[in-house]
DNA sequence: TAAAATTTTTACCAAATGGTAAAGCAACGA
DNA sequence: TCGTTGCTTTACCATTTGGTAAAAATTTTA
């Protein structure tokens, strides 16, 4: 059945299944799982509803598609975090890195955001499984650096919170933020904060002022 | 017609309301507007759907009164920082208390994350309104410490950001959370990284460190 | 306690929504 | 050029959903 070996997709295969995804994206990062339709997706794919359907089991699979591959894009920056690197530049770059992401595909962010808002409850093994050993890898790399006297002594888990909750926030709050800063452009002035506020918090020669 | 003087509520309204609201939050924050349904927050109200549509006009009504009511008491904490405290202190015990709420009230932070997500169509004059006027305000007060140099140069509102951001965190990426600290409580971890975080931050000793 | 007002239930309904069946159309190899 | 395969459209359908009308039950008031 749909386990077959599946072939080579054809280009028209190629082609409608990007239409679809790529309309899905902005559909379900604007109106949520549950607020997304099918026909609203068909719009903006330009494709009639049927074939769309032709193209994917259902709402549920387009969705967990485009959820599974954003995630893969998503952990990639957290990937070349270098245990050779010098600690706090290769963090800083993470921060940067993952900023820039949230700045560019703001509906990424927002649609991994609504599911996990909600629980997760359609990708949770997919955060098992391939965010989780990773997670725990770097979280080691950082308790590392640390032991050595490279960086200062953080939470490693609570530090990539810290740096996702406050990239992703560039994304996913942006209507607040746009109504608080009356709608100038805030990348500037985040990137400069954040430099400030992780660099700050990293440097060892600061760990003098947290004894204890 | 609606714009009547309202009387007063009678006692049954007061607790019908209130059940139904209680519902709402539940539901809204679990399945997002556009998932939610009047069955479900009728069910969990333990009325009947017209019933509920007797005190309420329909299901944007219920969701806009219970945002509303939300934005007041999440607004709480930051009205309560005050110029004449120490700022360290004052910033501080914002970001303690804005933790506190995130962790009791995980529901309410992740309704308001989903309207906001969303491009907070039903609630954009509210934040115009009442959210920004307090900002600036706070804005000023932040700058005002800094000028007197009481603590380090920060950029004030992306300061803010970088609370809210962080703390409502907890709240709202619970479930990723969970899965990476295998379900371990991090209340309390996660208290001493925003505090270790925020001090070092705004300390206004450190200032030398981040020299032009 | 009877009338008036409020609250709740029953019985609906129109529109929207996820999804299907099957016929029509296009492309392509033999 | 014919048949096979892959793609698209038309015409549906069952369910769910937000919402209404109006009768029935309950509570309040006079």
């Amino acid at each position: 059945m749909t386990n077959a070996p599946a072939k080579k997709p054809s280009r028209i295969q190629m082609r409608n299944r990007r239409l679809i995804l790529d309309a899905a994206l902005d559909v379900f990062s604007n109106d949520g799982y549950g607020g997304a339709t099918l026909d609203a997706i068909a719009k903006g794919a330009g494709l009639s509803k049927p074939n769309v359907l032709y193209y994917f089991d259902g709402k549920t699979e387009i969705y967990v598609t485009l959820l599974s591959q954003l995630l893969e894009t998503w952990l990639d920056p957290l990937i070349e975090l270098d245990p050779e690197g010098d600690p706090v530049e290769e963090l800083l770059g993470y921060v940067h890195h993952k900023l820039d992401m949230a700045l560019e595909l703001p509906a990424e962010s927002k649609l991994f955001a609504g599911e996990i808002l909600q629980g997760a409850p359609r990708i949770n093994t997919h955060l098992k499984d391939s965010l989780k050993p990773l997670f725990e890898r770097k979280c080691g790399i950082i308790q590392d650096w640390i032991d050595q006297g490279q960086l200062a002594p953080v939470d490693p888990a609570h530090l990539i919170f810290s740096i996702w909750a406050t990239t992703q926030h560039y994304a996913d709050f942006s209507a607040q933020i746009s109504v608080l800063l009356d709608a100038q452009d805030p990348a500037e002035r985040a990137k400069k904060h954040l430099e400030q506020m992780f660099r700050t918090l990293l440097q060892p020669d600061s760990a003098a002022l947290t004894s204890k």
